[in-house]
DNA sequence: CAATGCAGGTAAACC
DNA sequence: TGGTTTACCTGCATT
């Protein structure tokens, strides 16, 4: 089992710019436009099993086409194919699906309706049931990249690779429900507690020190 | 060089 | 009913 006094030091060493980030994703929300916010949707759909800055310059291509409005179905799966991200077909279909979602009289309307919700677990539990495409994890993705990350995690295989590493858990199931999704989150809120990280924190710290940066 | 493993998973089919 | 398997799909590194 790894020392968790390493994950102190990181800690230390990598708070300021983990503040930075946490800011700049709170900012997405607060002064971003609902083409910018269902972006980050759009990114989120985009990333599994997929490169994350792939997946990004992806969505930039597309807006860029303007393709995340007239959605041309060939064209946008077309993009996704030269860019690299997987699965171009159903990405597509999610994309296009989300679009109809969040689409009031003619005008993409993402922020107003995500605004109506009590906290940010019922918020998650009505992505996860109404976007197709999304799971617990890229919803919780989404809502962190919105700077709603205070007390959710992104369970990951490197997050719970790392947890397994600290015994937080003691196993990596092999299949994630909603149950051992949520008991999971739980564990790793309470050892977040445990050694005095903030859980959006703990949450980048395993990431970087997977990949060694923190993209998004 | 061919085969295999792996990339920030999810929906749907399958017992 | 609910956990498990498979389809989605491809480039790139490793063996």
């Amino acid at each position: 089992m790894k020392n968790i006094e390493t994950i102190k030091k990181s800690w230390i060493k990598k708070r300021a710019e983990i503040n930075k980030r946490l800011s700049e994703f709170e900012e997405i929300w607060r002064s971003g436009t609902d083409m910018e916010i269902f972006c980050e949707l759009v990114f989120c759909l985009f990333t599994p099993q997929s490169k994350a800055k792939t997946c990004w310059a992806a969505v930039n291509k597309l807006k860029g086409k303007n393709l995340i409005n007239s959605c041309r179905q060939n064209e946008t799966a077309d993009i996704l194919g030269t860019s690299g991200v997987r699965f171009k077909n159903n990405k597509t279909k999610y994309l296009i699906e989300a679009k109809k979602l969040f689409t009031s009289n003619g005008k993409m309307a993402i922020k107003q309706k995500l605004e109506g919700f009590r906290d940010v677990f019922e918020l998650r539990e009505w992505l996860v049931e109404n976007i197709k495409g999304l799971g617990y994890k890229e919803a919780s993705h989404f809502l962190r990249n919105l700077g709603f990350g205070k007390d959710i995690t992104i369970l990951d295989r490197h997050i719970l690779k790392n947890l397994k590493a600290f015994g937080v858990i003691k196993k990596i199931p092999k299949t994630i429900t909603k149950n051992t999704y949520m008991e999971i989150e739980d564990k790793m809120r309470k050892f977040a507690h445990k050694i005095k990280v903030p859980l959006s924190h703990l949450d980048l710290i395993f990431w970087y020190n997977e990949t060694g940066e923190i993209f998004k």
